[in-house]
DNA sequence: TCCAATTGCATAGATTTCTAAGTATTATCC
DNA sequence: GGATAATACTTAGAAATCTATGCAATTGGA
C-alpha cells in the first residue's frame, strides 16, 4: 500500500474571511499616535533630565502636591509596583522628596522640590508645543470633536473592563 | 544681630503661569485610549495564548506571510531587537517558523505555522469586536472624521521628529 | 482589649520596549 | 581579487510596566 498523503490544512479554516485592514481599526490608529506622542515627548524632556516614567507623576503633582503614593497611583493609573519604581527614580534625580505621614505612619507623602517646581513652567510649555505641532492643520471646532470622541472611546472600553 | 530669617524661594519661578489641563492635551487623551484599548485587548487575546507583543506581528503576518525580520520591524513598527524577542516567543509559542533565506542568507523569513493562520479569523473578529464596543454612540460620519485626525497628528508628529 | 481584616507600601520576577554594540553575510570599488 | 562598506540579525543592558506576594501600621468587631 502506498503512503498516505500528508493530509492537507482544511482550507476554510485558514480562508480569509475576516478582515480588518488598520486605517479601519481606531485602536490601530490610536496607538500609532500615542507611540508618536511619547517619541517627541521623550526626546525633548530628556533635555531636561527628566524621564517619561517621570513626567507622569510631576503632570500630577504640579497640581496636587503632596499626595500618597496610593494616590498618586490612582491619578496617573498606573499600579502601585510601577509607582515605585518611578518615584524612586525621581527622588535620586531630586525631583521629590519622600515623608512618612505624621499621622498615619503608613503612609507615605510625596512632595515636589524646588527644582521640580522651578521645571513646571518650561515643561508644561514643552507638552503644549507638541500638541500644537500635532494639531497642525486642523480647526478649533474639529479638535473639540476629537477630544469628546476620544474620551467617549476611553470611557466606553473602561465601562467594558467593569 | 538678629539671625536672618531662610530666605524665600522667589515666588515668580514657581508661579503657575502656564496651564494646561489633561483634558485639553491630545497626547494625554491618547494616552488614556490607547491604555484603555490595549489592557482589553490583552486580556481577551490571552485567552488564545497569544500576548499583546506577539499580536502586532500576527496582525502583519497575516497580511503578508514570509517577510525578512528587519521588514516585519519596519511594518509593525518596532525596532530590531524588540522583534528578535517577539519572534522568539512567538516560536516558542508555535505561531511561527524562522527559515534562512536561501537567496541572501543574512536573512531569516518568517512564516506562520498552521496553528497561526487558524487564529486568524477569531482573532481578528476580538480586535474588531473591542473597536465596535469603543466606538459605541459615535456616529460613522464623526468617525471617519476622527480617523482622519488622528491619522493626521500622527503624521503631523514623525514629520516634526524628521 | 485584642485578634482579624484592611490599608499602604515594597519586593520579586516576568514581559516589552529601547539604545548601543557585536557578528556574519553580501555588495562595492580600486 | 581583496579591503572596505553596507546590510541583516543578535546580544547586552537598562527602563518601565505588569501580577503576585509580603510586611508593617491601622482599624474594627466580638
Amino acid at each position: 500500500m502506498p503512503p498516505r498523503p500528508k493530509s492537507r490544512e482544511k482550507p476554510t479554516s485558514h480562508r480569509r474571511l475576516v478582515e480588518f485592514p488598520p486605517q479601519l481599526s481606531s485602536g490601530y490608529l490610536v496607538r500609532d499616535a500615542h507611540r508618536a506622542f511619547q517619541r517627541l515627548l521623550e526626546r525633548r524632556i530628556a533635555a531636561y533630565g527628566v524621564s517619561r516614567g517621570q513626567w507622569y507623576f510631576l503632570r500630577v503633582l504640579w497640581i496636587t502636591d503632596g499626595l500618597s503614593q496610593r494616590e498618586l497611583s490612582a491619578r496617573v493609573g498606573m499600579m502601585e509596583p510601577t509607582t515605585v519604581i518611578a518615584l524612586r527614580s525621581m527622588d535620586r534625580a531630586g525631583l521629590i522628596r519622600r515623608v512618612r505621614s505624621a499621622g498615619d505612619r503608613r503612609k507615605v507623602e510625596v512632595w515636589l522640590t524646588a527644582k521640580a517646581k522651578r521645571l513646571r513652567n518650561e515643561l508644561l510649555m514643552v507638552a503644549r508645543a507638541i500638541t500644537d505641532e500635532a494639531e497642525q492643520g486642523i480647526a478649533p471646532r474639529e479638535l473639540a470633536s476629537f477630544r469628546r470622541m476620544i474620551a467617549r472611546m476611553t470611557a466606553n472600553l473602561d465601562r467594558v473592563e467593569r
